[in-house]
DNA sequence: AAAAATGAGTCAAACTACTTGACCCAAATT
DNA sequence: AATTTGGGTCAAGTAGTTTGACTCATTTTT
C-alpha cells in the first residue's frame, strides 16, 4: 500500500487513473472517428444499450446536455441507420430510441474492444485486484452515499 | 468476481469506471470554474507540479495539443500570477515553467480534494481493494507493454 | 562567419461543439 | 378550452480546437 501522504505518490496515482481511463476510451474513439463519429455518439449508444426504448427526454437527462446539443449527433445516428426512433404507443409525443441491427452491431463492437482491454488488464493484475478495482470504482461512483 | 461474459455486467463495470472518473474530476472542475479556469488549466498545473521547470515544448508533448491551443490558457495562468515563465540558463530560447507561491497553493488545494475523495473511497473499500485498484489502473495505463 | 534549425510566441481563418432564447407542432393533461 | 409537455428547429453567441504562415532570438551546423 503506497503512502498517500507523499505528494509524488499522490500524483502518480492520479496519473495512472487518468492514463488508464484514457486508454479505456482510446480504441472506441478511433473506431468511431473512422465513421465520422465521436465521444457523444458513443455515450448515446451506451445509454440506448443500457435502457432500450428510452425516450429523448430520458436520454437528455442521462447525458446532461441541452436538447439542441443532442439534436445533431442523434440525427446523424438515425440517418446512418444505427438508431431508430419510434413513436411510443402510450404517449404519441414520445419517441422511443432503439438500435437497428447495424447499430446493435456497432455498440457490441465498441464494447468488445473495451472489454478486451479490461480482460487483458484483469488477467495481468489477478482476480483479487479486479475485485478491488471494481469496489473502489463503485465507491467513487456512488460517493458512498454518506449517512 | 463478476461474470465478464454478460453484457449487462460489462456495461455496469464500464459505467462505474466512467462515473468514478467523473467524480474524481468534479470537485477540481468546480473549484477551477470559480476562477474562470477549466480542465486544460488543471492539466497544465498537473504537469508543472510533476515536472517543475519543464519547458513549453515538453509541456506541449505531455498535453498533446498544438501550441496555439496551449497559448491562451497558459498565458492566463501567467497573468493570474499562478505560473512563472523564466528564461533557462543553459538555453535562452527555452522558458522554464514553475509555480508562483499562489500557483503552488492552488495546485495543492486541487490535489487535496482529489486525495480526500480517494481516501474516502479507499477507506470504504479496504486496503486490498486499494492495491487491486492501483494495479489494474497501472495495467490499463501502461498497456502492459507486450513482450 | 554564414546558413539552417529550434523554441517560443502571435495572427488569422476555419471548424466543431456547446450554450441560451425563441419559436413551432402535436399530443396529453388540467 | 386552456395549459403543459415531448420533440424538434432556427439563430446568435461563445469556447476551444486545428492548420498555416510568419516573427524573433538563440543555438547548432556547416
Amino acid at each position: 500500500m503506497p503512502d498517500l501522504k507523499k505528494s509524488t505518490v499522490q500524483r502518480q496515482i492520479m496519473e495512472s487513473f487518468f492514463l488508464g481511463y484514457q486508454a479505456f476510451t482510446a480504441k472506441p474513439d478511433e473506431m468511431l472517428a473512422r465513421r465520422g463519429l465521436s465521444r457523444v455518439h458513443h455515450r448515446i449508444l451506451f445509454f440506448i444499450a443500457s435502457y432500450p426504448d428510452l425516450s429523448v427526454k430520458e436520454l437528455l437527462g442521462y447525458l446532461g446536455v441541452s436538447k439542441q446539443a443532442l439534436n445533431t449527433p442523434l440525427r446523424q445516428l438515425i440517418e446512418m441507420h444505427l438508431v431508430e426512433s419510434r413513436t411510443a404507443d402510450d404517449d404519441k409525443r414520445k419517441r422511443m430510441l432503439r438500435f437497428t441491427a447495424e447499430g446493435a452491431k456497432l455498440e457490441q463492437a465498441l464494447r468488445r474492444e473495451q472489454v478486451r482491454l479490461l480482460e487483458r488488464a484483469f488477467e495481468h493484475a489477478g482476480e483479487d485486484a479486479v475485485n478491488g478495482w471494481l469496489a473502489v470504482n463503485q465507491a467513487l461512483a456512488t460517493g458512498m452515499t454518506r449517512i
